[in-house]
This record gives C-alpha cells, structure tokens and sequence, in this order.
RNA sequence: GGUGCUAUCGUCUAGUGGCCUAGGACAACGGCCUCUCACGCCGUAAACCCCGGUUCGAGUCCGGGUAGCACUACCA
C-alpha cells in the first residue's frame, strides 16, 4: 500500500531560524512537492523557558520569503499567522490534553514511570558516580515509582511535588534504525538512558514523546531532520514500538550538518559575526536579550539565490548544473543524493549564486531595489553637506535609474553595492583618487581637459546623446557621437587616447573605474559633464 | 570517557570495480578584451586520510587504524 507522502518541518521558537534549519525545511519541502505530498509546520514549543517573543512568526515569514510553502499547519499569509488542516492543534503547547492521553497509555503499559528526584539529586548523583546514567542499572536506586509504594506516590502528586515521567528503557537490545541517506543503524538500548518525557512542573511533554506523538497523529510519511538527532533516534523507534505504532513508523532520513567556514564545528550563531555574513534568513531582533542578528534577505540576497546555494550544501544532481530553479531542484531532489559528511559554510559561493541571480532580473526590477538604498545614501551625504552635491536634481526618474542600474549590475554581487558602483552617477566628485592620479593624471592633463572642455561645448545638447548600434559577428557595438568627436581630435593631436580618456574620467568619476565613458557623459548630460571638468580643471591645476 | 556518524582539490562536490592520465563549480593565480575598474572569456595550479585484505584490476568492496563531527539535560 503507497502511503501518502507527508512530511513536516518543526521548528523550536526559541529564535531566529538557523540558516542549517532552513535547509532542513528546504528539503523537506522538495521532498513533498516532489511526491505530491504534504508539508507541514509545527511548533515545537514545550520548552517553556527558552520561548523568545516573535520567533514563531519569523520563521513563518523566512519561509514564506524564501517561497518554501506549507500545505498544513502555520503558515504565514500576506503577513498574517494562519492555520491549516484537519490534524491540529499544531502548537504543541495546545496539544496538552492529547499527550496526557499518551503519557497515561505508557504508565499504564508499564513503559513509563514516574519519578521525583529534583535537579539537585541529579546532579549529586552525577557527582557521585561517573558517567552516571539513569536506566536499568541505576533507576532502582532512585526516588521513582518503580521502587516506593504506590500510595506514597499517589500521596506526593496529591501534595503537589513536581515530578517526571520516565520512559523504561529495556537493557541490552539492539535497536536498529533504518535510515534513508546512511542505511541501516544499530545501537544497543543500554546505552540509551531512561529520557524523560513529560514534566509536571510546566504540565508540558519533552520533545521526544511529544514528536513521536504527533508525527503518528499527524500522520507523518518521512522524517527528515538533521544529523543531531541520530544517536535518539533508536529511542523514537522504542517509543513508536511502546505505543504500538511501529507499522506505521515513518522512515527517516538524517541530514549531514552545516559546518563552519573555518576549522571545525557546526556553524552557529557566533560564526555569522565573526566572519561577517549572515546565518539567519530575515534580520531578527531579539526581545528577549537585545541582540541584532543580521539576514540574508536585508543583506541584499535574492531568495532564489538563497535557495540554489542551500539547496547544493549537501546535495548534487546528477550532472555539473548547479544552478537550479525551485521548479528544477522539485523534480530533481532525491535524498540518496544527499551526502553524508558535513558541508562547510561556502559563503564565497553563496555570493557568487546572488551575482548569477541578480543578472537574472530586470533592470528595472533591480532599480526598485535599489531605490531605497539610494535614497538613504543621498539624504545622508544631503545632511552632511548640505546638498552641495547632488547634481542630479531632486529625483531620479525610474527609467534613468534602470539604465544606470543596467550599466553597473554585472560588477555587483548584491543589491546595496549598487551604491558603490554607481555612486558617481548621483554625487560629483568632492575628491580624485590619490592612486588614480598618480597613474593617470599627466603633466599636460590640464591643458588637454581645457582643450576637450572647449571640444565638447560645441557639441549640440541632441547630438550629446546621440548613438548607433553597429551589429557584426553577433557582437553589439554601440558608436557613440561623441566618439567620433573626441577620436579624431585626439589624433589630430597625436595625443594618447589613454592618456586623454583617463583624464577625462578621473574629472567626471573622480578615480579610474566605471563604465564605458560615453555612457557616463550620457547619463550625466552636456551641463554637468561640462561642470565636472571645470571642477575638475581648477582642483587639479 | 561512552555511543554513533563521516572521510576525493583550500571549499561545495562528480565518481556505485575497468570509461580516472580522477570531472565540474567557488575561491586563488596568469592571460585575453580594454580609455579605467570591473564583468566576461581562455588557461594554470590544486585532492582519492593511513595500513592491510579481496580482485586480473580499488577512489569505488571488506577489516583495522587515524582524524573530524554529533549525541551523551526535567533543550530542541
């Protein structure tokens, strides 16, 4: 019988989500999409304490950006929480009254029990004796139901004493573990110690009961989770055979982890600050203790980028494509592709991946982008010199902004380097690039920007602009006007082309780089190219 | 310490016993293009962890080392 492919994605909301979760949601997705299937997201939240305010609705909202979608569960909607789907609640926080159910069923099966013994004796008992363990060797020895009578146990949780319930691990069992990306697994139960699986203090279940409850109630196909969860999951296939669910137990499949950049370790956090990218899809302001923590998607990332660069940390086709579309990567995922060693954090390629991307979209799109970039650079250079200079005008217009955005795109790996690159097209030169200079601002510069000065007056405000493409080999050759105005008094003079066209762009961008020169003088216009040359002329005598 | 997982260029990886003189991509380096800086294009350098075994033949299978990582909570 082909059972319905479901799967889940469940996240804690103790944060912003980790760049190594969103992979693990990613291939979950491609997984589901790919059969058809369901993909679900569930909160994970019995954790009372480590719950941080805005962490639920920031993963919905990474994925939602990152177009990971969800068919059930909580999903995000034009910004707004929703919930879908018949197998609910999908708050484990709400699903109280369903794991008192389960929690009685183990008691009353007698593959549970309960115990008293506070933190503090724990860890005295750690103390005590090394590599302590609570299972069938030590348990006896503890304050649990298994060795005081029954009535003082029901005496203690009628005076309120906090408690735990335990699953009663059996010794010596070779428990084996089918896994979808590494085989088969086998890990003897003695190792495995007497996990706790619900705690009255908060009245909430731990992730283990509560995971294995919901994957069956929810009717989940494949677990797909990350390589940490490995040495537990013999105690889940335990806990699937205790309640009786083991034809049904869904497969897993553990991914290999994200590690860092440099030297070893899985990524955190830490590395994102210490390296300088990213490690959380949306910029996350904790409100919890007031930390900032960067995103790619404020970082100037496109999600699909986002999305091909993960998507290829741990998995790879068939062939040398690496750039894939969701569409692509849906028809193409399998999880015996997936690897099993650990990646290192390719940050050098994620950026690459943006750069492939970002050449992808239009100019105008881009534009759009980065007209809010540009407008917060322009106001604060505006403050700073009281807009002494800003040429351009008050506005931009959109189309000019395209154009310019078309002329620089290709030498930017995001979106807010736009600034960096075309900044010239919006400010006049305050200063010339001390190394520029030094190259290519010759003795006879000033003479030969008077001459060009002089030259380029004479040039009507139509003809400025004025250019032909030139079609031959396939190649697109653009004859500007004032190239075959400039050229010829060039050699007229048997001056160096070098030389002169240097000149002239370090007087109009203030150091040697940019585009083609015509294409600046095009954007900028007669007059202001005019006023940067005689700017120029005076600064540089 | 215990248990498990993993092991190909600096990095992500292709490779499922002969197609491997180990392929691709990022990064690095060099060249070309060119009025500049980039982009782009072309090229160079760069790897099978070690030791045994199986086999006519091993990067590929097996064993043992070694190393890395994960887990070892009333966290997930």
């Amino acid at each position: 019988m082909e059972r319905r492919v479901r799967v889940r994605f469940a996240p804690s909301p103790t944060g912003a989500l980790h760049i190594g979760g969103v992979r693990t949601a990613l291939y979950n997705y491609l997984f589901a999409r790919q059969h058809g299937g369901d993909m679900l997201l569930r909160i994970e939240d019995t954790d009372s304490t480590r719950f941080v305010p805005g962490a639920e609705e920031y993963i919905l909202e990474a994925l939602d950006w990152l177009g990971i979608g969800i068919d059930e569960g909580l999903r995000m909607n034009n910004g707004m929480i929703e919930t879908v789907g018949s197998h609910g609640p999908y708050r484990q926080s709400e699903r109280r009254e369903i794991y008192h159910t389960y929690v009685k069923q183990l008691l009353d099966s007698g593959h549970a029990y309960i115990a008293f013994d506070t933190p503090a004796e724990l860890d005295a008992k750690r103390a005590e004796i090394p590599n302590f363990q609570y299972d069938a060797r030590t348990r006896m020895q503890m304050r649990n139901s298994l060795t005081m009578p029954a009535d003082e146990v029901q005496a203690l949780i009628a005076k309120g004493e906090k408690y735990v319930v335990r699953f009663k691990v059996e010794p010596d069992e070779d428990v084996h573990v089918h896994d979808l990306i590494r085989g088969e697994v086998v890990i003897n139960s003695n190792i495995l110690d007497d996990k706790v699986l619900y705690k009255s203090a908060d009245d909430l279940p731990t992730y283990h009961l509560a995971n294995i409850v919901d994957d069956h109630l929810m009717e989940i196909s494949h677990v797909i989770r990350g390589e940490e969860w490995l040495p537990s999951a013999p105690l889940h296939v335990l806990l699937y055979r205790a309640f009786g669910w083991e034809d049904s137990m869904p497969e897993f499949a553990h991914l290999p982890l994200l590690l860092k950049p440099d030297g070893n370790g899985k990524l955190s956090k830490r590395d994102g600050d210490r390296l300088g990218f990213p490690v959380f899809p949306l910029e996350f302001h904790n409100q919890k203790d007031g930390t900032v923590s960067s995103g790619y998607r404020e970082s100037g990332y496109l999600p699909e980028a986002v999305i091909n660069f993960l998507a290829l940390l741990g998995w790879h086709g068939t062939g040398d494509q690496e750039m894939y579309t969701m569409d692509q990567l849906i028809k193409e995922f399998s999880l015996d592709r997936v690897s099993k060693s650990g990646a290192k954090f390719d940050y050098e390629k994620g950026k690459w991946f943006n750069h492939q991307y970002l050449q992808l979209r239009s100019n105008e799109e881009l534009a759009e982008m980065f007209m809010p970039v540009l407008k917060e650079k322009l106001s604060t250079i505006q403050t700073k010199t009281q807009s002494q200079t800003i040429s351009n005008k008050d506005a931009v217009s959109n189309h000019q902004l395209a154009k310019i955005v078309g002329l620089v795109k290709d030498r930017v790996n995001f979106v807010p380097e736009l600034w960096e690159q075309a900044n010239f097209f919006f400010v006049a030169p305050t200063e010339y690039d001390e190394k520029s200079l030094k190259k290519r601002w010759k003795e006879d510069s000033p003479r030969h920007m008077q001459e060009l000065l002089a030259l380029l007056e004479t040039v009507s405000e139509e003809d400025w602009h004025k250019n032909e493409q030139m079609v031959n080999d396939q190649m697109v050759n653009t004859i500007w006007h004032l190239d075959k105005v400039v050229m010829p008094w060039i050699a007229e003079h048997e001056y160096g082309v070098g030389i002169v066209m240097n000149a002239f762009r370090i007087c109009l961008v203030g150091a040697a780089r940019g585009p083609h020169i015509w294409n600046i003088t095009d954007i900028l216009g007669k007059e202001e190219t005019l006023r940067r040359l005689r700017t120029a002329i005076s600064a540089l005598q």
